[in-house]
DNA sequence: TTGCAGGGGTCAA
DNA sequence: TTGACCCCTGCA
């Protein structure tokens, strides 16, 4: 991995197994969009930023080398071996096909309090919808931030939205996920989660922890600890992941327990990354339905 | 135009 | 284990 600094960019080159648009739209994230030119523009660390990658060069702008080593690297999952975990997976064909479909998607290591919001407000919701819930309580709450002569707004902190009663989040048209917003928000706060400990939790005790929170469940917890606290092991089910294990693997009639232990088996210390390649060519293929 | 089904689940009984 | 759930969107 070669850095150099340029204007007000970094561009990085030998960059493997990363693709923008497989990883931004693949699901896991909510705050970023395409450009016309290709290029993806989105928010994270309350700074937008824009990322492309011809080839093996990534170019990023709007940050410093500082950044890009501190925050963006990490963020980005560059330093991540995904030839190893390819190998390791592909012994599965279901899981090769998948990953020859969705080639190069990295699974981010976003901000713990902006993904847990960003998956309590995606239960039972359509992606389109959950991107302008995220957006309008960034709008409401967040800083306002400047860049390529557009306005953006980072995703609140915890301060930010202390003290927020489910009146005041009634904009955002959340329905009944606002109560769980505004819990969430209450027991980070008072210290009975501690969301900086998560990481350092084993899987199984972090996912305990985060249930504690209303309206987060084995899929939002498994989506926060994969998402943003570096479990790859975390395997969550969805109507898509289970169809799909319920077909090529198991049978109709599998539940969630049945699936989550087969992927624990079956896909060991990388089930997150299987299964996000799945949900991604399930969804993208309609599979199923 | 209106009505209905379903959406990357979770809660409570 | 099962139904209800807030609200929006897509589709007859």
């Amino acid at each position: 991995m070669k850095i150099t600094p340029k204007n007000n960019s970094v561009i990085i080159e030998n960059i493997s197994d990363f693709d923008p648009t497989h990883t931004f739209m693949c699901g896991q994230c909510f705050r970023w969009d395409k450009e016309d030119d290709g290029s993806y523009t989105g928010i994270a660390f309350s700074k937008p930023v824009n990322i492309s990658c011809e080839k093996n060069t990534l170019v990023i702008k709007n940050i410093t080398p500082d950044e890009f080593n501190s925050q963006w690297k990490y963020y980005l999952d560059l330093e991540t071996d995904y030839n190893t975990i390819k190998n390791f997976l592909s012994f599965d064909q279901n899981v090769k096909t998948a990953m020859d479909f969705g080639w190069g998607i990295k699974i981010l290591n976003q901000e713990i309090f902006e993904c847990l919001i960003s998956f309590i407000i995606s239960t039972q919701n359509a992606i389109p919808r959950i991107k302008k819930i995220v957006s309008t309580l960034s709008q409401m709450y967040g800083k306002k931030l400047e860049f390529g002569g557009k306005t953006y707004y980072a995703f609140p902190s915890i301060d930010e939205l202390s003290g927020v009663t489910e009146d005041d989040l009634a904009p955002l048209k959340a329905g009944y996920r606002a109560a769980y917003i505004v819990d969430a928000v209450n027991k980070i706060k008072s210290g009975e989660v501690i969301l900086e400990n998560l990481k350092n939790l084993s899987y199984t005790e972090a996912k305990k922890e985060l249930m504690k929170i209303k309206g987060v469940g084995p899929k939002v917890a498994d989506c926060v600890l994969l998402f943003s606290c570096c479990k790859k092991e975390a395997f969550p089910i969805d109507v898509w992941v289970k169809r799909t294990v319920q077909t090529l693997y198991l049978n109709e009639n599998a539940k969630e327990k049945e699936i989550s232990s087969f992927a624990a088996e079956h896909f060991g210390e990388f089930a997150g990354v299987a299964q996000q390649y799945l949900f991604y060519y399930a969804r993208e293929n309609k599979l199923g339905i």
